[in-house]
This record gives C-alpha cells, structure tokens and sequence, in this order.
DNA sequence: TGTCTATGTTGACGCATGTCGATATGGGTG
DNA sequence: CACCCATATCGACATGCGTCAACATAGACA
C-alpha cells in the first residue's frame, strides 16, 4: 500500500476499498470490507432486487416496482435495509412512496476488483 | 443495453452466467446462479484465500503457500471447498501438494456483471 | 512395509441469517 | 380527525454457516 491512496489516477470517484483482487492478496482488513459488499450481493432475493433499482430508469426505483420477488414485503424491506448497510443502495422518502437508488461509486470499486483481476 | 447479447464483442469465452445487473432485472434462475458466486466471495477468509491464489504468480498457488489466514487448516480445505464449488476455483493435485487456480471465464463473467452495470 | 507430511472429511457447537405474521410509523386524502 | 396505503420494525422460528478437534486419506521416501 504505497501509492495507492496518495496519487489520484483516472478515477476520482471509486470508493477506495481495496486493491484488485489479483494484484496481491488481500489484508485481514480489506477482506472484512470487500466481502461486506460481496455478501450483500450473495442471497439471490436481495440480487433480484438490486438489479431491479439498477435496471430501472435512472438508477432509481421506488419499492412498489421491485417488490414482485416472492417473498412477503417485510422481508422486502429487510434486504433492502441489508443492502442499504452495504453500502450499495441509497434510499430517499419521496411523498407516500420511498426510492432507493444505486451508488455508482461502490459498483464501480466492485466492477474493479474483479476486471483487474481477471486482466492481471 | 440493446446490441450487448447480439454482437460478438471482444469477450469470446466469459461464462454465459447471466446479463448484466443494470441491463434489466435478473430472473429467479439467474439471480440463484450469479448469488452462489457471490456469496462464495462474502466471507473475509474466502476472499483472502482467492486473493491469494489470483495475485500468485501463474494465478496457481498450493495450499501451503495461502493457509497463512488465521484460521485452522480444516477450515482452510472447506472455505477452498467451497470456492471450488462455486466454479471460482479448480485444483489440481501434483506429488504431494495440491495446487488451486482461478477460473478466468468465470471472473470475467462477475466482472462484467458489475462494470457494465457501472457504466450503465 | 512403515512413517512422515500435506490435505480432505466428519461431527459437533454456537452464531448468523432468511423468513414470516403482527404491529408500528408516516404521509396522503376525505 | 379518521381512514387508508406504503414501508419499516419487532419477535419468533428454522435453517445455514464458520469454526474447531479428531480422524481419514494420499503420496513421498526410507
């Protein structure tokens, strides 16, 4: 971890997670906070959910569009609240209905991690 | 999202898991599929062991050379079990070690998922 | 064959997690 | 204010999962 965090490269708004999976092995530390993100995205319900905020126009879908998965809508709201925790969603009380959308950061941090490493 | 499964691109072997996330919302069948990959990457010990194994040179490492994550050797063989269960790894025994090595197609595949997801 | 080292398997334990029904909260509408 | 709809929280239950010690297996070598 030299250079790392100090010099800004040609991505000023990845979340600064952890180094590509393939560049070294991963700290204790940087394990804890990658896998927080990959295991949100670990339970297929919560999966169908996220990529039904990141399909929707804008990035940005209100809970009544992305509630059809097959479970009871308390259990909706648990992993969105899971997802939320993670870091990956946003939600925003807009009137009667609540919005939850993608934080494009994280995904990006994501997306790297493993594109570096499938490169490397 | 509309000439992405048409056109043959400059991927040729990445694994036919699944679409990508923000392309449209996953269906039961794939989010089950993309999920188990996913998941395998949500433990801390998981990930520094695949790290491991991806950042060794020929991305191919033996067992000796990763068991280093604090924790006892039987659960290092069942997190590597694990791993490979999810098609993230494959080992290979020569003489007295066993070797794991990364699935390239498949990291692809995740990566993909996620980065076409970003630029969405 | 016997022994040593490397790795996998088994069985058990405790904690985390996904799920639901019941209930609470918050905002719109009459 | 009263009612309704959308979403969150609570409490409980069953299952899954990470972990370990003990044991099994497989190859190398004498």
């Amino acid at each position: 971890m030299s250079n790392a965090a100090a010099l800004p490269l040609l991505q000023p708004d990845v979340a600064p997670c952890c180094p590509p999976l393939a560049e070294r092995p991963l700290t204790a530390e940087e394990a804890e906070r990658a896998a927080k993100m990959f295991k949100a995205l670990g339970d297929p319900v919560r999966l169908r959910l996220f990529s039904s905020v990141a399909s929707h126009e804008g990035g940005e879908a209100c809970v009544c569009d992305i509630s059809d998965v097959g479970v009871s809508q308390p259990t909706v709201s648990h992993h969105l609240k899971k997802l939320k925790e993670a870091g990956l969603l946003s939600s925003e009380r807009r009137g009667t209905w609540v919005y939850y959308r993608v934080e494009p950061a994280v995904l990006a941090a994501m997306g790297q991690l493993l594109t570096k490493a499938a490169t490397a």
